[in-house]
DNA sequence: AATTGTGATGCGTTTTTTGCATCACATAGC
DNA sequence: GCTATGTGATGCAAAAAACGCATCACAATT
C-alpha cells in the first residue's frame, strides 16, 4: 500500500531509534528517508522526534503518531482481509508470536492443516518469550500470541486456554518408565536436566517441589526443548515437558530402549499449568487471524478434549 | 496530510458518484483522479467501484474500504488535535451538525464564548435537519449534532440532553400575551403560523392539539424561523417556539407595543421537547470537539439548570 | 585531538504524477 | 435509427516529487 510509505517508514524509525539503521532496513538512503519525516513533522505542524547525538527518539507527539499509525495499519490489514474474504478464497497473513512450546509440533501441524483448506493465507511465526509475546500483540506485530502460564498485561485478552498436565521425560530403561503416574517423591535426587528459570514450565515444577520439599538432582539446564529431549537417549536423567511440546505418540511410546517416554506428574503434586491463547484487549482481528484462532480452539479441543475453554 | 491525498480523493468519488464530478471539486483532472484509483484499486487486488454510463458506484469491498478512510480520517483528526493539545494553545477543528432551533442564538454565543477562550480553534456549523445530522455524524462528516427530538438512528450516543417547554409568542398587544401561562384551549381558533410538520416542534405541538382536541386556524406554514418571528409584527397572529431558539429577553420584554413577547403553555397541554446533543456511537472525539461539548453542557446548565441531563 | 556516529542540506538525476488529447462505450433525446 | 452528451480509460509529453551523492555541522567517544 503506497499512501502508507511515509507512516511505515516513520514506525521503523521509531523502532530503530536512528534514522541511518532505519533506512538501511528499509533499503532507501538516510537522505530520502529524513526528508520524509521532516515532511510529515513539518505537516504535523511539530516534531515528532528528539534529535540525540546517538540518534532520534519519540517525544511525546510522535509516541501518539506511532501509536496512531500501528492502529491504522492494523485496520487495514484487517480491511484488506475482509476485502479478500468477499471474493470466496481466503486471502490474509497471520502472525503469531508464541513461546517455544507450540512451535514444535502443535503449530507446525495446526498451521499446515490451515493452509491447507486456505492456500492463500501466509504465515509469520515467531518464537519468543511470554512477555515479548504479550509486547508484540501491543505493538501489533503480532495478531495472536499463545503463552504457556503466567499471563502479565491487562491488555491481553484471553481467547482460550488448554489445560497441561506436567509429563515427567525419560528413556524407556529408566526405573521410573515403569510407574503409570509419577509422584515428586519418587524424584528425589534424580539427575535431572530442565528448562531454565525463565520458563513458565520451570516456574510451575518448583512451586511444586517446593510444596513437596522435594530437590532433584539437576545437572543440566537449557533453553532448548530439543537438548533436553534429545540428551534423554544419552543418559539416565529425566526431564519434564507438558502435552503440547510432545510428540503425539511419546506417550505411548513402547518400552523398547531406544524409546523416549512420558509419564504424567500426579496432579496432587504439580498442578496442571495453563496455555493461553488470546490477542490484544479490544482489536478486532482480520478474518484470516480470526479464522485460524477458531481452528487453533478445534484443534485444541481435538486433543484435549475437557482440558480447554474459551 | 500528504499521505492522505488518494484516501480522500476517493472518499470524494464515492460521495460524488462520479470521477469527473470529483476532480472538479477537488481542482484536478479526472485523469489524474482516474489513475489514483485504478492504482488504488490494484494494490488492494480487486475493484472497489462499478463503473456505470453514469458514473461510479461503490462495490462490496469499496463500502469496506470507504468506511475504513472515514474513520481513518476521523482517527488521524483527532490524534492531530490531541498532539496540538500538547503544546498548550488549543487548536483543533470542531464540525457540528444542527437544525435551525440552535444555530439563531445558542451556537453563536456558545462558539463565540468558546473561540473567546480558544482563538485557534475553528468551527464548520452546517444547518440541517435531525436526520441529515445523524447521517452526517455516520460519515464522519459532523463530530458532534444538536438534534431537536426524534432521534432515529441507534448510532446516535447522547451525551445531554436539555428539556425545551414549548412557548406562545405573539406581539405584546395580542390579548394572549396578559396570561403568564397559556393553555391550548386559549388558542383554539386563533390565526397561527406554524413551522412545517418536519420540524421535531411541530410534532410536540400536534400531539399536544390532538389531545386537547383544539384547532388552530393556522394561517402561515413555513420553514424559516426568522420569518415567523418577525411576521409577528405585521399581523396579530400566534407562534410557537422553543426557549433555545429565542433571544434571551423575549420571556421578560416588557408590554410596548412593537415587542414580541413569549408565554409558556402549560406542561399539561404540551410536555417539553428534548434537544439531544450527542456524537457519533462508540467514537472517540477530537479534544476539540470533546472540550467544546463540556462547553456546550455548561452553557446549558446555566441557561436551563435542573432540566439539563448528561 | 582525532575518530566515529548522528541528522541536515544543496544539487543533479530518476521516478512519479499530472494534464492534454483522444478513445471506447453507454444512455437520453430527437 | 441516429446524434449528442455524458461516462471512465489510455498514450504521451511536461511538470512535480522523490531520491541518492557528497558534504556539512554537531556531539560523544577514543
Amino acid at each position: 500500500m503506497r499512501f502508507m510509505t511515509s507512516l511505515r517508514f516513520i514506525d521503523a524509525v521509531a523502532r530503530e531509534k536512528s534514522i541511518r539503521k532505519a533506512a538501511e532496513k528499509l533499503a532507501i538512503t538516510s537522505t530520502a528517508l529524513n526528508r520524509r519525516i521532516l515532511q510529515i513533522e513539518d505537516e504535523i505542524g511539530q516534531p515528532l522526534f528528539e534529535r540525540l547525538a546517538s540518534g532520534v527518539r519519540l517525544n511525546t507527539a510522535g509516541e501518539l503518531f506511532v501509536q496512531h499509525i500501528r492502529t491504522q495499519t492494523a485496520e487495514l490489514a484487517r480491511v484488506q482481509s475482509q476485502i479478500a474474504d468477499l471474493s470466496g478464497i481466503r486471502r490474509g497473513h497471520v502472525r503469531i508470536a508464541s513461546g517455544a512450546d507450540t512451535m514444535r509440533y502443535f503449530l507446525p501441524e495446526t498451521v499446515a492443516r490451515y493452509r491447507g483448506e486456505h492456500p492463500a493465507v501466509t504465515f509469520d511465526l515467531v518464537r519468543q518469550s511470554g512477555d515479548s509475546a504479550e509486547q508484540a500483540l501491543r505493538t501489533l506485530e503480532a495478531d495472536l500470541a499463545l503463552i504457556f502460564e503466567p499471563i502479565k498485561s491487562a491488555d491481553f485478552q484471553t481467547m482460550a486456554t488448554a489445560r497441561q498436565q506436567l509429563y515427567c521425560m525419560m528413556s524407556a530403561t529408566h526405573p521410573l518408565a515403569k510407574k503409570p503416574i509419577i509422584r515428586l517423591r519418587d524424584c528425589v535426587g534424580q539427575p535431572a536436566i530442565l528448562p531454565r528459570a525463565d520458563a513458565g514450565l520451570r516456574q510451575l515444577l518448583n512451586v511444586g517441589l517446593i510444596r513437596r520439599s522435594v530437590e532433584l538432582g539437576t545437572v543440566i539446564e537449557s533453553n532448548s526443548q530439543e537438548f533436553l529431549q534429545n540428551y534423554l537417549t544419552h543418559e539416565m536423567v529425566i526431564s519434564f515437558q507438558i502435552p503440547i511440546a510432545m510428540p503425539s505418540d511419546l506417550i505411548i511410546a513402547p518400552l523398547n530402549t531406544s524409546a523416549i517416554v512420558a509419564r504424567p506428574v500426579d496432579l496432587a503434586d504439580v498442578p496442571a499449568g495453563i496455555l493461553h491463547i488470546g490477542q490484544l484487549k479490544g482489536r478486532v482481528l482480520p478474518v484470516a487471524a480470526a479464522k485460524f484462532l477458531d481452528s487453533i480452539i478445534t484443534e485444541l479441543g481435538a486433543r484435549y478434549g475437557d482440558d480447554i475453554d474459551q
